[in-house]
DNA sequence: TATATAATTTAGGTAAGCCTAAAATAATTT
DNA sequence: AAATTATTTTAGGCTTACCTAAATTATATA
């Protein structure tokens, strides 16, 4: 078994090349918060089990074997996120902090037995995708919110989910996955967006905005 | 935060405590499954927290604090065993393991939320007592099976936790918590004792009778 | 192209928590 | 009481995963 710690990083490693591949050193540890020097180091032992590729100054990227982990330990995070939240009622807000230390620690039987009693489920509270015990990723289509125009209306996919203060914001508007809305205004000049949810209107600002990602959008 | 090797060893201090005072260095090691001198440095290091009392060569024993965090620890493992029991539905020969990992990670949040779905439980599937929010454990009667004699009828209050094919054995025969049974024979010179259980004839063993802590013993 | 700046790695340290081997202390036997 | 045996502690090491500071390499700028 891995340490807890050589999960994290190949789990971020992960997440950081989904969106531009090879991973630098210093994203990497930045992203963990931890110190460049000590992103070297756990380079370098997960090098050595061939879980990553390296070369000196070029960036980190995930070996097929890396993936694998990678994956199980999102599934894993993902699962608990959910079942958390259906199962034991903690809100959208906190369950992201109780399943980053838990899913270092559940077992595979645990793991399929929230699968099995969720009904084998496709996206966490935050609209994040599941792998499936396969380690498949379900396809999702989305688009930043910052890119919608005045008087388009769509659904929420996904909103990011490390920041429990957002995350109570969001839901104070009821911007959960699946809810709809309507751009009212956009204002010029980088301005905030005036939306309506469900007859109901909301200002939400440019750093807000960026962290809410739609689908199905539509001109009215 | 303690760290959970900590909280491991204050958790076994307890319970070597409850069973004959002062906890020597030699059987807490051989508890923990560590050596002696790996012993004899964790005890420094919980003294210096004021969390044990400790005189070289005398044995260990918690403080008011070290008992606080004793009893937090043993209430998280055994709601954990019940709620991984009634609602995930893991045998109960499968819940100690994953418990002992859990019970360092969950929050007071999901601690209280258990707790609420199993409607304030007071012994988890083996029929240990789980300490209730404030640290009070609930008072228990039992004593060894070892110690009935021909004819006495009884019921299940108690069996060890840890021995995994021990429990899947006591499952063969229904042999769980709240289970009644009567003794049919006591074998001479230390041997076997042949029971019923509800119209089911078993033959349970010296070694395995050890284990099994019973109450409500009456005549027939 | 030479120099300045930024990113990365190397070198050396710390804290947990385990280990083995040797020394110290306590308990038991003769 | 002395010698033997058992228990406990001390001393010194190892691994993981972090840190800071210095050296190296790559990139950007003049
Ligand atoms: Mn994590
Ligand atoms: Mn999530
Ligand atoms: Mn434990
Ligand atoms: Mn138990």
């Amino acid at each position: 078994m891995l340490t807890q710690a050589a999960e994290d990083y190949l789990k971020s490693i992960y997440k950081l090349q989904e969106k531009g591949g090879k991973v630098s050193t210093g994203i990497l540890a930045e992203y963990l918060d931890v110190k460049p020097a000590s992103a070297t180091g756990m380079i370098k032992k997960l090098k050595s089990m061939n879980l990553v590729s390296h070369e000196r100054y070029q960036g980190v990227t995930l070996t097929d074997a890396g993936k694998v982990i990678a994956l199980e330990v999102i599934r894993h995070h993902r699962l608990l996120e959910l079942y958390l939240f259906k199962a034991l009622g903690i809100p959208w807000d906190g369950v992201h902090e109780e399943a980053e230390k838990l899913e270092h620690v559940i077992s595979e039987d645990v793991e399929a037995r929230m699968d099995e009693f969720l009904g084998y489920p496709t996206a966490d509270p935050h609209g994040s995708p599941i792998p499936d015990k396969n380690g498949v990723v379900p396809e999702t289509v989305s688009m930043p919110m910052t890119s919608l125009q005045n008087g388009q209306s769509c659904v929420v996919a996904e909103v990011s989910d490390s920041d429990s203060a957002l995350l109570r914001h969001l839901g104070s508007f009821n911007l959960y996955p699946g809810t709809a809305f309507q751009v009212i205004e956009v204002a010029p000049f980088e301005g905030p967006f005036t939306i309506d949810i469900a007859g109901q209107q909301a200002v939400i600002g440019r750093e807000v905005a960026k962290n809410i990602f739609v689908s199905n959008v539509q001109e009215t």
